[in-house]
DNA sequence: CCCGAAAGTACGATTTATTGGACTTTTGTT
DNA sequence: AACAAAAGTCCAATAAATCGTACTTTCGGG
């Protein structure tokens, strides 16, 4: 699941409007609506900042092989 | 885990030293350097270029809540 | 100890993300 | 339908990532 989907959907489920969202990550609000309409190519800062906010992490995983 | 660790940890996984998997990955050798050694910032595409390389993926997952 | 390969470090140049602002469009509620 | 709130869109200025390059340091093999 990409970030811009995971990001609406966790966002919407705690209530947060984008604007809520940039106020408590700090982040520009230019940003949050760049990510969520997939415009946009955020730093790995910037997303932390924002999962911080959804109360998620990131991780990094080995892909699956499908043969 | 971080990325840098686990990006270091999964490149020596495979034999490849920065500058292979900087150009097998498309990207500048001084950011695969940056990355590793925790300075620099990088975007969500160049995470994806390289993870791609080492056979990774990027999870959003929801934080663990400890009390 | 030497040597070469790999990694660390620093630096400008260029590209791109980030930002605030203004405005339009969509959405949901009454 | 009318309204307000939220989201989408565009723009110019600034901050920051990316890049190539050059140099230094570290590390393992002979």
């Amino acid at each position: 699941m990409e970030l811009k989907e995971v990001m609406k959907q966790r966002r919407e489920a705690l209530g947060l409007s984008q604007l809520d969202l940039a106020e408590m990550a700090q982040v520009g609000l230019a940003t949050i609506k760049d990510i969520e309409r997939g415009k946009g190519n955020p730093s790995l800062a910037t997303v932390g900042k924002i999962l911080e906010v959804l109360g998620m992490e990131i991780d990094y995983r080995l892909r699956i092989e499908i043969d």
